[in-house]
DNA sequence: ATATTAGTTGACTAGTCGGTCAATTTGATT
DNA sequence: AATCAAATTGACCGACTAGTCAACTAATAT
């Protein structure tokens, strides 16, 4: 039926890279289809708006990512090991993001979900959405380390939104500052936070 | 000489606040104008351009801010109280301002920051620096709980930029989740992070 | 009173915005 | 080979964008 296509996941890519890469509103229909090589026209016949597509575009990026995310927060691994190794993927990521752009890009959920949040609600709630999955895995990974007496923390969920607050609050720091060095050293911070449980008896000393 | 006006500190005052509830971009000089009672060519008579006047209306901002800053962080006041208040301070101001306008706002360094930071550099050095300002207030009274032993940090400016993390990623949280509860309680985890010494004893049982 | 200077006004630009649409082309199915 | 649905195209829309400017007004200092 009909003929087939790529425009819709070229112009889905696209979207994504380049609002996470400047920000929602100044990237426009034009500028995605330009670099999507795609006609306007194209672009409306796949999808119904600019906010709509940005919307498709999350999911889009959370089916590439979620096997990432799965492989990092595996029950294989020892739960704090998990959040360890979280971290520096966080820093390597937007090292590597930074170096392909000339500047540090930030979290695309917490940028554009706080740029837009006041004004798009499609958008706004899909932001939530996709940090509630990221949370999602975090709870999970404190939760099994509280299981196993390697931390001491009352409640796995605060938990869980305390390390994903500070780590988008670094995010945010960095793109300002426009310094990926900002993220270097996530780690032991965020067991610190969930309460990781050094040598008890040194502290008794 | 010439006549006087209020124009420039109206246009200040509106634009702060407009950007602040909406965003940069979703914000045109003909809003600002149309808020501020002044027509866009008395606009062009005081400011060069919009980032222009952005970047004015953040340092008088901060002029209005500054006393209050200094009040929180008062000498007068315990180190480690101090933090407390300031958690306290913007938990309260976010819900007083949400309730003006419907939704939560955020930290307008960090969602406007972060929304321009890849795109206007003028703006990006602003906010950059506005958060720098709020970080001296932390570092201050964290360098100063450690000088009293309250607390065990080997680095008042590292902890103090994980604290500003932490509440600047707890802002952007609450203003995606448009629910101001979740900066509720953001006292007690500041404490955790800046290693706060709980009754040791206990801990050596 | 008058010259000077600062502020006001509204019409104007050129470009961009998100979005529309009818005509056309294409490829898979039959 | 014919059919038909899906994809492409480019011209088009009205609204809006940041920014300009020359004419005008009014307050102040002399």
């Amino acid at each position: 039926m009909g003929r087939t296509s790529t425009a819709k996941e070229k112009l889905l890519e696209v979207a994504f890279k380049l609002i996470w890469d400047q920000s929602y509103g100044s990237v426009s229909v034009d500028d995605i289809c330009q670099r999507a090589e795609v006609k306007k026209g194209s672009f409306y016949h796949f999808f119904e708006s600019k906010a709509d597509l940005a919307v498709a575009a999350y999911e889009e990026h959370w089916r590439v990512k979620q096997p990432e995310m799965d492989r990092i927060f595996s029950s294989q691994i020892p739960p704090l090991e998990r959040l360890a190794t979280w971290a520096q993927f966080v820093y390597e990521a937007q090292k590597q993001k930074a170096a392909e752009h000339g500047h540090v890009c930030g979290c695309p959920y917490g940028s554009i979900g706080s740029e837009v949040a006041t004004h798009d609600d499609k958008i706004r709630l899909k932001c939530e959405e996709m940090l509630g999955r990221t949370l999602r895995y975090l709870e999970c990974a404190i939760a099994e380390a509280k299981r196993d007496g390697l931390i001491d923390c009352p409640c796995p969920k605060a938990a869980a939104n305390q390390v994903g607050s500070f780590v988008m609050g670094a995010l945010v720091q960095a793109k300002i500052q426009n310094d990926v060095e900002v993220l270097k050293n996530l780690g032991p911070t965020i067991l610190n936070i969930i309460g990781e449980k050094k040598a008890a008896v040194a502290v008794s000393a």
